[in-house]
DNA sequence: GATGAAAGTGTGCACGGGCACACAAGAGAA
DNA sequence: TTCTCTTGTGTGCCCGTGCACACTTTCATC
């Protein structure tokens, strides 16, 4: 691998003037530029990471991070990924922020200037899909400040990135479960979709529906509508299995998994129902070792939560872009069997 | 975080007594190294690993990979991992060095001298489960060189960890996707198993045998031997149909699926099959897309490739050891929607 | 013709750790 | 006493990069 020293040799200069072309500091004689451009493609020059990251220790890099409010155990996992990702950092001199919000623009914008005026110099923030937040993030964008979304996007921003599941896909292939569960029997399939604010809930729903019309003998009866809390969700499930006896399978977008099947349990039409769900928290876990609920769509919480900060760090530590803007998360089946 | 510059300060001694106490070199006062213990405890003190991986690339490593033979599609994903780990490793000064062996213990004892005598300094590997390979694998690890496992393990080896899938696991859930697509209706399972030289093999069997035998209305009807050839599946999997008309489930563990499955389609039996198989090799696909494979469980190759390199450069360039002996990758289920 | 600015270039240090080598102090032998 | 050996310690350089600063050369201005 070629180095500053090496490139420097060949064209007949010092260290610092290959490091101010390569690193477009100016004042260089411009054909002296070409050369030394020359010589670095020829020899396939790539900066050597530890030498970056070591050279770097010097800025003392602060990153924030901007997640949905307490009490959603999904986030307990990111967190994890987030505490580990810190402690790798911590050796490099760069710290970790965390702050959570509730599902509030306002409240993330003021996340944002919180964090700026604590000196980050970088943010991972699970947004709302709203413009002004956009915005927001387009201005510190230019101010020099990365941004990085993870579990949720939002719509034509300067992020540099989005870490998280595609929504799409994940709710096509729960549509794809209750296909081959179904065989070639008659399904009655009810929706209990999540917030509207939320990308990823809208896109989930949409990823499913367009899987479902493909099949013939799988109908969806109703969609309704839930906002995370398990006795509104207890309550509307009831209401939805009264008033569809022939509903044979649900599945649930978002939230509300617990109430639902609560539901399904007391209504003791739990043997004969087809439970697919997101995620992987400890009372989902439950209701599939009870049989309950037949799969859960995971979408890897810790890689949502360690690889932002990994983004976001070698960004300003070396200067490089991820590879892609769509870093997505595996569509994880989990079922009794491969629960952990 | 600490450095050894400021233990060094704290304790009043230079640089190089701190060094020499860490790294347990020797020639240093008993007091003086307690002392400088006793100050490294309480600031925590971790090696920065950029510093560590800037120093070592004087090392000039190299890292020799063992696999199996050419012809196995699934391995062409794992060297994929490998490749991009070797570029990844490259601006290090660390090369990589891929051999390609037959399922033959001796060959791999062969593979093993070749790449000492080309100056490896540590080997990932994907062995037989023989005993001979594992005193090698000992022999090796005595005179420094550090082994690392991947796809397949090896028994009552000093190998420094392992990376591949959970067998047993992922045997055991492929159960439980043929549960789950039974609902209540009787199903009748023909297994085509693979080579029991390989630990892989035999324990998905394992794993699927034990967690089938908790479905009532699950039989297996008959386990055939395959090796991976897809024109002897495609005969003994025809003879297995003809044999067993009340066949209507198929469980590949190893190779030879495009042929099975070319066997089902040619006696039109595909509607009423349920086919759960392992990885996801183009010829797989193919049949996933066709509907003729359910579902096929998949063990992150690119990781199998990718990770042994990471864990055999970490250790050898920080000394750092893997945090787990068992590095388990994903048991990865796939279906028509998400492929890929 | 001295002064100053501007353009272009080289050098030194920092970042953290490994390691070779130099060097000091003390003990033992000639 | 002088020499040598041992034990313990400090120093300098290397790994690759970024960046501040100092230096040279050229050209325009008073």
């Amino acid at each position: 691998m070629a180095t500053i020293k090496e490139i420097a040799d060949l064209a007949g200069v010092s260290r610092g003037t290959v490091d101010r072309v390569l690193n477009k500091r100016g004042s260089v004689n411009p054909q002296t530029a070409e050369k030394i451009l020359e010589i670095a493609q020829a020899l396939d020059y790539k900066p050597n990471r530890a030498g970056l990251v070591l050279a770097a220790q010097k800025k003392n890099l602060k990153l924030g991070v901007i997640l949905f409010g307490e009490g959603n155990p999904f986030f307990d996992d990111v967190i994890a990924g987030i505490r580990r990702k810190e402690e790798e950092l911590a050796c490099y001199n760069c710290s970790v922020i965390i702050k959570r919000v509730a599902v509030d623009t306002d409240e993330q914008i003021r996340a944002i200037d919180e964090l700026l005026k604590e000196g980050a110099n970088g943010i991972a923030i699970s947004p709302t899909n709203d413009k002004r937040l956009a915005t927001k993030i387009d201005e510190i964008y230019e101010a020099g400040i990365p941004v990085v979304t993870l579990n949720t996007d939002i719509k034509n921003s300067k992020r540099l990135a989005f870490v998280g599941s595609n929504y799409y896909q994940s709710g096509a292939t729960a549509a794809g479960l209750m296909r081959l569960m179904a065989k070639n029997e008659a399904v009655h399939i009810g929706i209990i979709a999540g917030s509207s604010e939320i990308l990823c809930h809208t896109e989930r729903i949409a990823g499913f529906q367009h899987a479902i019309e493909k099949c013939e003998h799988i109908k969806i009866v109703e969609t309704i509508m839930n906002f995370d809390d398990d006795f509104v969700s207890y309550d509307m499930t009831s209401q939805l299995l009264k008033k569809h006896p022939e509903i044979n399978a649900l599945f649930f977008a978002a939230g509300g998994v617990y109430g639902g099947c609560r539901s399904v349990l007391a209504q003791n039409r739990a043997k004969d129902m087809t439970i697919i769900t997101f995620d992987q928290v400890d009372t989902t876990k439950e209701m599939i070792m009870k049989d309950v609920i037949s799969a859960t769509i995971c979408q890897e919480p810790f890689v949502q939560g360690s690889r932002p900060l990994d983004i976001l760090f070698t960004y300003l530590a070396t200067g490089e872009l991820p590879e892609q803007e769509y870093n997505y998360t595996a569509v994880d089946i989990r079922i009794k069997e491969n629960l952990d």
